[in-house]
This record gives C-alpha cells, sequence and structure tokens, in this order.
DNA sequence: CGCCAGGTTAGAG
DNA sequence: CTCTAACATGGC
C-alpha cells in the first residue's frame, strides 16, 4: 500500500464532488463507501486499486499493494477525472451576474466537472444512455460491464473496468439484444467499437483538431449525433465551451429556472451560453446538478 | 394507458 | 433544409 497526498485547488468541495459521484446508486465502474471512491483502473495492461479520500488540505490517494510505480499514472488520472485544473473563480462570477443562477456558488460550490477520461468508454455511455431515462441507462451500462468488461478482487473489494474496444468489436448484436439494448445501440456500440480497433478513430486523431473538426470527427460514427458529439467533447476532452445541444434535462432546468418559457428557445438559450463564454460546459453541469434534490 | 427519457437515423416533402 | 416515425424499455 502506497500513499499520496494531492493539494485541493481553491474552490474545490470534496463532498459535493462525492454527491455526484454517488448520486446514481447503479454506478458499476467504482463504488462510494464510507465518503472514500474505489476504483480500478488499467495502466499499461495491468490493473492498479485506488482509492481516494478527504484529506482536509489535500486529497488522500492510496493503491493496493503491487501498483507503487504506478502512481505518478493515478494521480494524473485522478487529477483529470475530478477536473482540478480548472479555476472556477470567473465562472462563479458569471453565474452571480444572473440573478436566477446567483444561488448556485453557494449552494454547489466547488462541485468539479468529473469526466470520463476514456474516449471508448464515453461514447458508449453516450449510445446507451440516449434517449432513455438515466437510471435504465444505468441497468443497460452495468450489464454491459458485468457481462463484457474486466472483474478485479483485491482487499476485499470487488470492481470492474469497461469493456475493451476488441471484446465489444466482437459482440454479435443478438448478445446485446438479451441484455434488452435496442437494435440501434447494439449496432452503434459494434460499430464504434471496429471503429477504434481498426484505427478509424482515436484520441490521438481527435485531440489536436479544433472543436469544429473534432465534432465532425465524431460524428462520423455511427449512432453519434450532436448531443453526443458535444457530450464527448465536455466529458473526455474537457472542451470548457462544449454544449450538449438539445439536451432534456439541460432543458428542464433552464425552464424551471425561468429563463426559458418552453423549449426550443434556442435563440435566447444561445444568448444566455454567449454571457459563459470560458465557461459553458460548467454552465451545463450545474444546471444539470439543480435538477437533483440534495440527499 | 400515456408521456417522457442525458437522441439518432432514415425517409419523405 | 426541415419534419416525422421508429427505435425498445423503464419510471412515473
Amino acid at each position: 500500500m502506497i500513499h499520496c497526498a494531492i493539494e485541493k485547488p481553491v474552490l474545490f468541495s470534496y463532498e459535493e464532488c462525492l454527491w455526484f459521484l454517488d448520486r446514481n446508486l447503479d454506478e458499476c465502474l467504482y463504488r462510494v463507501e464510507n465518503g472514500e471512491v474505489v476504483r480500478a483502473l488499467c495502466i499499461g495492461g495491468e490493473t492498479v486499486l485506488f482509492r481516494i479520500s478527504d484529506g482536509g488540505d489535500v486529497l488522500r490517494l492510496a493503491i493496493s499493494d503491487g501498483g507503487d510505480k504506478h502512481m505518478p499514472a493515478v494521480e494524473a488520472f485522478v487529477r483529470a477525472w475530478i477536473d482540478f485544473d480548472t479555476p472556477l473563480e470567473r465562472f462563479y462570477e458569471q453565474l452571480r451576474e444572473v440573478p436566477a443562477l446567483s444561488y448556485m456558488p453557494e449552494q454547489y460550490g466547488g462541485l468539479r466537472l468529473i469526466g470520463i477520461p476514456d474516449l471508448f468508454e464515453c461514447l458508449c455511455w453516450c449510445v446507451i444512455g440516449q434517449q432513455i431515462n438515466l437510471s435504465f441507462a444505468y441497468t443497460l451500462k452495468r450489464r454491459f460491464v458485468e457481462n463484457f468488461g474486466g472483474v478485479v478482487e483485491k482487499g476485499g473489494h470487488v470492481l470492474r473496468t469497461f469493456p475493451t474496444c476488441s471484446t465489444v468489436a466482437e459482440l454479435h448484436v443478438e448478445q446485446l439484444r438479451a441484455l434488452q439494448f435496442s437494435g440501434g445501440k447494439a449496432r452503434y456500440l459494434t460499430q464504434i467499437a471496429r471503429a477504434f480497433c481498426n484505427g478509424d478513430i482515436s484520441r490521438k486523431h481527435v485531440e489536436p483538431l479544433p472543436r469544429d473538426e473534432r465534432l465532425r470527427m465524431l460524428m462520423r460514427l455511427p449512432g453519434v449525433g450532436p448531443w453526443t458529439a458535444n457530450y464527448v467533447l465536455m466529458k473526455s476532452f474537457r472542451d470548457p465551451d462544449a454544449v450538449a445541444v438539445g439536451d432534456a434535462g439541460l432543458l428542464n432546468a433552464l425552464l424551471r429556472h425561468g429563463l426559458i418559457t418552453h423549449k426550443g428557445e434556442s435563440s435566447r438559450i444561445d444568448e444566455l451560453f454567449a454571457q459563459f463564454a470560458g465557461y459553458r460546459a460548467y454552465l451545463v453541469l450545474y444546471l444539470w446538478r439543480s435538477l437533483s434534490a440534495r440527499a
């Protein structure tokens, strides 16, 4: 067991981030227990288990034995996953300028944009979640991971890793249909997996491109439309201005705040987001956050 | 039973 | 380019 402490950034709330990580009880890629996050991570062919806990001014990381040499990679993953490196001061100023949103820095202060660093995982999660309610989406993801992903058992924990593209590329549509995936989702998932295996797409290819090119590259994949492409920019590439256009939850949040009176007021939405240049993705996150009551 | 859900696609006009 | 139906199923 090796430990490490990361200094928390300004405007960081362990509690808020933990709330986000724990808000859905059916998450299968990590566990939240006793205020700690436990997760498995594949690094260079090895699977290491790590644990995150609150250490006051620091975040504590612990890696289970054997994984000592992977601490730098785990630390880098956690920093990226929980978005340590975005300063939020300016965003909170922007929120305070909009009366309907001015409560947010107080209510959700320190909430960070928890990402999905792996591009393949992020795309699969989008396809799984399209046009179904979130709880069913988590059910489908669990079935997907439990049936086709990896398992690690260490120190009394059973943890799972996301299926690899080579595994998913070999799946038959009927295997996914049996898990109650629609025919469309089943086809998209296997086709996207093949695109990764073929090298038709990879993070390395997409990352260097400007936003429009990234969107275009992503939308060439089957099952990837504007919503998914922007969601991927937000959660996997950390584009600060990516907005999941037309998102059902986002529209509901805008309605609840009286920022629009009916869905389809795209010009008014554009105006609002224009005020949040540099932090549009964070505005989406905080609006999503507002849809869930505090536990 | 009906309507909506972290949408996308194919086909028609 | 815009509009529509179909997709499959759960939650309410």
